[in-house]
RNA sequence: GUGGGUGUAGCUCAGCUUGGUAGAGCGCCGGAUUGUGGUUCCGGUGGCCGAGGGUUCGAAUCCCUCCACCCACCCCA
């Protein structure tokens, strides 16, 4: 048997309703803030993610779907699309559109990882960027944004972290002074920390070992290290959600993964995915323009929601829609009437299933097990008559109507 | 890349310790009901027990190898 492969999955109905729902949800959340969609190629140049996400990060260096075209040319399937949104805002010369370019996408991304819970090689995002300004003000849109995506699509009970990175000018010279820290203390903690506190110290903060918890706490925090930009930046951007009375916490010792995010950086995480809880990540990335080859500084943020993950956690209680109508009809002639009966209640705006065989019995059998909330009964009394046999399935209450009292019955 | 867990019917699982050639519930199909679903009752469909090899008179069961899936680490959405 053939079977999708290792870290990819079909996704199958009813499940496929609530990715329409959450995808729907947030087109309209987008639309309000006059986001506009952007659809960008599934594979670029490698070239274009080595550097925009950062030749040393992970993704980079073990994650990616990387092959030899056949002119020899190195392609890759995106693992994130950030980088390609910010090839494309500069190949077409957005920059010189009027305003701040807000752009939205979704779509698959590809990281060949080990698979497991909230974890696909093939994996759904739906994201985000707003280029053309560094103002804080930005930053609490999007954010307030992205939360309202969230609770629209129907999730709650979740933790929305923000911190500051700093900047070029700042981060430096608090890495340097944790590793400085680091000398002395790593010896203590565990040995991931300890080859993280040469490889990547930052990453020492976000350790989950609860051993390690209390020799972390007594490292410096990045919020008293901002320079005299990024200070002044985070604090508005922590007063405008306060303006809006948007709930989060300050987590300084939240770091991301990607280099090319400075100053704000943001995450939710919910309780119910699993060891990787994290329903979406964003941040600033004032330099990533620069850094793809763009001559004109265009300073950005954005954010990406895992998809599968949101979908994961709405999915329960996510309520299943059957048909609004299911037309029985008996016989052939009647199935010709009911036909077209089913034709203009569709084109009405109902959902409605027809039987195609079968006798009346079986009918409402599968009118029940669809979930079905009318069963309309079509046979020759009703063509001659032109009165209907219209039964509620909930309650099982049967009346007789005509071809007015079904749209009206069932439009209510 | 590393570690752990699990592979038996479409689904969820029992059986494996103490080898004797497969079970339950749910689902699906049909009947009780010639134009009336849900509850109930009756019947039926359905599995080279993940694959290969070994031990044995005999293997779902014991041993070995492999594979797949899941969860976790790393890291991230």
């Amino acid at each position: 048997m053939i079977r999708a492969v290792k870290g990819t999955r079909d996704l199958l109905p009813p499940s496929t309703s609530v990715w329409n729902h959450v995808e729907a949800v947030a087109r309209q959340v987008f639309s309000s803030y006059c986001y506009q969609e952007i659809r960008t190629p599934i594979f670029e140049e490698t070239q274009l993610f080595a550097r925009g996400v950062g030749e040393e990060t992970d993704i980079v260096t073990k994650e990616m779907y990387t092959f030899e075209d056949r002119d020899g040319s190195s392609l890759t399937l995106r693992p994130e699309n950030t980088a390609s949104v910010i090839r494309a805002f500069i190949e077409h010369r957005l920059d010189q559109r009027p305003g701040v370019q807000k752009l939205y996408y979704m779509g698959p991304m590809f990281r060949r990882e080990r698979p497991q819970k909230g974890r696909y090689r093939q994996f759904f995002q739906i994201g985000a960027e707003a280029i053309g300004s560094e103002s804080p003000a930005i930053d609490a849109e999007v954010i307030e944004m992205v939360l309202e995506i969230l609770g629209r699509a129907g999730l709650s009970g979740y933790q929305a972290l923000i911190n500051s990175v700093g900047c070029a000018d700042c981060r430096p010279l608090f890495i340097a002074r944790l590793r400085e820290e680091l000398k002395d203390k790593a010896h203590a903690l565990c040995g991931d920390c300890q080859r993280r506190a040469a490889s990547n110290p930052l990453r020492v903060l976000d350790c989950k070992v609860e051993a390690d918890q209390p020799i972390i706490e007594t490292l410096p925090s990045i919020l008293d290290y901002l320079c005299e930009r990024c200070r002044p930046h985070f604090a508005a951007v922590r007063q405008y959600l306060d303006d809006r009375s948007i709930p989060y916490e300050v987590k300084p010792r939240l770091v991301r993964g990607l280099d090319y995010y400075m100053r704000t950086t943001f995450e939710v995480v919910h309780g119910s995915l699993g060891a990787q809880n994290s329903v979406l990540g964003g941040g600033r990335y004032d330099g990533l323009a620069e850094s793809l080859g763009s001559k004109i500084p265009s300073p950005g943020i954005g954010f990406s929601i895992g998809e599968d993950r949101l979908v994961m956690a709405v999915e329960e209680g996510f309520p299943a829609r059957g048909p609004d109508l299911y037309v029985a009809p008996l016989g052939e002639p009647a199935l010709r009437h009911a036909a077209v009966l089913a034709r203009d209640l569709r084109r009405q705006g109902f959902s409605v299933e027809m039987a195609v065989e079968g006798k009346l019995k079986r009918s409402l059998e599968l009118a029940n097990k669809l979930g079905a909330r009318f069963a309309l009964i079509v046979g020759d009394n009703e063509m001659e008559s032109g009165v209907y046999a219209l039964k509620d399935m909930a309650s099982g209450d049967q009346s007789n109507v005509n071809r007015a009292g079904i749209t009206e019955r069932i439009g209510n």
